[in-house]
DNA sequence: GTAAAATGTGACCATCAAGTCACATGACCA
DNA sequence: TGGTCATGTGACTTGATGGTCACATTTTAC
């Protein structure tokens, strides 16, 4: 958590810190970000970080907040077209949104999924947490397909979170990576042709979980 | 390229240095290995070190032709279960004999997917040929695919190859990620549960890929 | 207006990194 | 044996890192 000093910063100097850190993160990961670049390219004395935040990753645990609000922020006014959606579509939808915010914040996108989703692979315990999160969530939406039948019961609930959450970070990292190369990413990830990338990707995805009959049975 | 100096040397000394170099890869990573601490654990000087390679890079890329060796080495040997497979049975066997090797050589395994897949993703042009290589490969495995009308002709082959090339990566992963927590690895992934799990993670890619009814046509 | 408390500051420290180089050691050959 | 060339060596340079601290400046309270 960030010092009590940070929070009473202008709403401005505060922003430039925040910005600076994404950039930072972006474009160096959370182990090789350098402190001194943060505060160079912030404006602020070295002493002064420090009476901010405790350390690097306090800096980035603060930004993770900024972006979960930033999200809920997003999401909060955007509605599923339809009413009667299944779970597919429902998750579909979510990735898409979840794209436009990428596209919106794409350097806040970048810095969390690289470090999050990739670094992570190989912190340990450090982002257990948001993991973890991100598995429930999942785990409640597929227990709800089940439900309703649009999803092989045989399918195992923990796999299943596994390949939705393996898809769901394939495609940030691909939009995140692949639309920093573009020049509009915003237009790029709205284009026609990516979209029909990502729908693609979560097609085979849903048809490989939807199947009915239970395939998985006759292989064991 | 190391220099001819390294080639030079006796094959225990140069044992010696690549399973240092080895281990402080999969333990950091390529940006944060040390060359200090591989000259340390290879027990030879600072200099000697220079005098065999360029610089980090060099090794790393050593390491990887060790790889690659070992690897055509082991799959030498191997021959698929019986000769009336299709494609994705191909693939799935050349999954399992891959983890069996990456089981056998655990480190190696761990660092060159630390490197290749996850910090490669954001090298821009470091690694983009070993990247490409393994693409060409698994498009002519789809192309035969579909040929064999096994994979729906609507698929299209980029697509199917990042499917295919995400799984693959997303499995090495979890088998490395997860393994280092084994205190037996290889009898680990020979276990039936993991097996299973491989099994399944790759059937669910499959059906999806699989389905023959043009599914696709429809949503677009 | 003045004292005290809070905030800002950058020179400074210890540590580690990659890479160099003058010199030591050993191998080979005439 | 003596000489030369390849190989081995680790102290050293340069530069960056995270983090500290004595002091300067600003804000607040009275």
């Amino acid at each position: 958590m960030p010092k009590q000093t940070f929070h009473n910063l202008p709403t401005e100097k505060r922003e430039k810190i925040v910005n600076a850190a994404i950039e930072e993160f972006a474009e160096n990961g959370l182990e090789n970000a350098s402190t001194n670049r943060i505060v160079a390219n912030s404006g602020i004395a070295k002493g002064s970080f420090y009476q901010y935040f405790a350390d690097k990753l306090d800096v980035f645990n603060h930004l993770m907040d900024v972006v979960t609000n930033e999200k809920t922020e997003f999401f909060k006014d955007k509605r599923p077209p339809n009413r009667n959606m299944d779970t597919f579509e429902y998750f579909r939808w979510m990735i898409k949104v979840g794209m436009e915010f990428n596209s919106a914040y794409p350097r806040m996108a970048q810095a969390a999924s690289r470090v999050l989703f990739v670094e992570g692979l190989y912190y340990g315990k450090k982002f257990v947490e948001y993991h973890e999160r991100a598995k429930e969530a999942l785990a409640i939406m597929i227990k709800q397909a089940m439900k309703n039948r649009e999803v092989d019961p045989s399918v195992d609930v923990e796999l299943a979170v596994m390949i939705m959450e393996t898809w769901s970070n394939a495609i940030t990292t691909y939009i995140v990576t692949e639309g920093m190369k573009q020049k509009d990413i915003m237009k790029w990830v709205r284009s026609a042709k990516t979209q029909e990338k990502i729908d693609k990707m979560l097609y085979v995805m849903e048809y490989g979980l939807r199947k009915t009959e239970s395939k998985f049975e006759k292989h064991f």
